[in-house]
DNA sequence: ACGCAACGCATCCGCC
DNA sequence: GGCGGATGCGTTGCGT
């Protein structure tokens, strides 16, 4: 008889709780932002402009990762992928 | 007067990095919180479940915190009814 | 092909406008729940006290649906499940 | 010694069932304009562009609310304030 | 002027 | 693979 309550219930919990303290970092790393943003504010620079600033940049990053990921697709293809593409 | 491109600029790109940098690890942990769902989901556990499992304990815990914050303004509210305590 | 500006082009009007008028009503209730806050603030009610007296009403009666959801959740799982072990 | 939890509380609970109510009736509300946008992409229309036509219309009819409340203003600048001034 | 809360928007996940 | 629903993000308006 599988015990539920024992091991898959332990199991269930450690998921659980680790997915809880991700979700804490995130959190966690958020408001870390958020004071990073306050710190410029004082700095008197404008919040609004510098999110602007943030899209854009991410926007030309997504684009490269666009290239990036059509090229993965072409090695794959190729039969040359590489594994470990995710650098830094 | 402020020269813009001189130490404004290296400071606000600077804010900028952080804040980027930041942005990163978030995503890398929200990527991590994926994978946990899914090595749960390969040990037979339902994801829909275990959602609601998360959702219903964060409310616990933020109805703590509501509750916390409510009896803080309740006691700055008899703070200043008391006697001259020391509001800010 | 359907003709714009024939029945198409009623057919939204008659959907924009349906959706003004209830954006119109719902503007109104919040202007109505406005004017009872402010009743009670002449009460001499502190209406952050109450704002965050109903967040926590509000919290309560969402975790009591979470959990009725989350029951539900359970007895479709078990009911897919169920063939001869009922342990637990 | 003024009673707390005799009319006072009974009042207060009085304002925030009040304000429960029509929190209630705005949730309903919302729940309509959502049908009415499902409703619409059943017919074809495309969500996104109707969001944008609303908010054209309704940036129109704010402008028109600017030059209103500016008479409003006006008028009760010179004492000749209007009760009923919600016209159409 | 500031922070906070509601709103609308975009993205993502699960379902069909 | 599209669609509906849910979550997170950014913006705006409100109250303090």
């Amino acid at each position: 008889m599988t015990q539920y309550g024992g091991i898959t219930g332990e199991l269930l919990k450690q998921f659980i709780e680790r997915i809880e303290r991700l979700e804490q970092e995130k959190s966690n790393i958020a408001s870390d932002i958020k004071d990073v943003f306050n710190e410029a504010k004082s700095n008197g620079f404008d919040t609004k402009v510098m999110r602007q600033v943030l899209k854009i940049r991410k926007m030309n990053s997504e684009e490269r990762q666009e290239l990036e990921s059509l090229l993965d697709t072409y090695l794959h293809a190729l039969g040359m992928a590489v594994d470990g593409g995710d650098d830094e």
